[in-house]
DNA sequence: CAAGATTGAAGAATCAATCTTA
DNA sequence: TAAGATTGATTCTTCAATCTTG
């Protein structure tokens, strides 16, 4: 254990430049913060969590069906199979979705929004959008909106 | 419920500029991705949490007795008071946190950093170091960190 | 046996209620 | 009575194991 002394701090420091460290804290505090807020106001307002208002949003933009398989779902929602197959569940008990079998392949689920999860989304939309705006588009200009987008293009690139 | 025509989708899109659109649907995309992977490396070559790690490194830089209120440490991780004391249970409980009450004032609990949580973080940080490279900084040159920082901050502003 | 998805158990986050000291 | 923090219950997430179809 090293005994106090000017680096006692920084562990990892010395492995980012000070610039991308200072970067790196800034932005972990946004991924930290950013998500416990979306899912605050959706919760308080909506009873919805993030990830179902997108799984409702994904799947009202799925064509006239509004319908999406389970793995086609998971990979737009960013979560793991595992963790949208317990979020379905859940939302197919409060009746916002149902789950049907591809008649082609019975081992395919295929996700469908139903009339009362069209109607939540819709009664949820303006609430998260207004958070969405006041807490990220509010605070940027048309340019750093650009910026923002070509920046995570950049960070999603392999993921 | 609206009959399937152009509008069946983009139930938000209409409060959104299609720019700050896009831009919202890959920031959307960091911040699910982004905790999950820093926690999967964490978890399975250190057995932490990014949280967690956060807690430790804070501490292993609050000076030489690498202590810090817990409501400090709350703020710095950027979570809740009581997320926070869970998570420090938790921690004590495996012997790389302590908490001792301020002399001053009996209500403000200090956690402490040990021999052994400090220990714990020097063997986390270089493979934590090295994801955080791989996720963020070998995708984005330099000018980009700055503009990184500067977007970051302006999320943050009054947050 | 592999692909697609689900399940169960264990661990973690949240909210409201509580406890303790000032 | 308020500030600071903790707790308990519920809900959610994760990981590994399982089930089912191709």
């Amino acid at each position: 254990v090293p005994s106090p002394g000017p680096q006692y701090a920084r562990i990892v420091d010395r492995w980012l430049s000070d610039d991308q460290q200072a970067a790196w804290r800034r932005l972990a505090a946004v991924i930290m913060r950013l998500p416990a807020a979306l899912d605050t106001q959706l919760h308080s307002e909506s009873g919805l969590s993030h990830f179902e208002y997108l799984v409702l949003a994904l799947l009202s933009e799925a064509g006239p069906e509004r319908a999406l398989r389970s793995s086609v779902l998971a990979e737009r929602c960013n979560v793991s199979l595992s963790r949208l197959s317990h979020g379905l569940t859940r939302m197919e008990q409060r009746g916002w979705v149902t789950r049907r079998h591809d008649p082609d392949d019975g081992r395919v689920s295929v996700a469908v929004l139903t009339d009362a999860g069209h109607a939540k989304l819709t009664e949820a939309a303006p609430g998260h959008v207004e958070t969405v705006r006041a807490l990220v588009f509010d605070h940027l200009s048309d340019r750093q909106v650009q910026s923002l987008r070509a920046l995570c293009d950049a960070l999603l690139d392999d993921a």
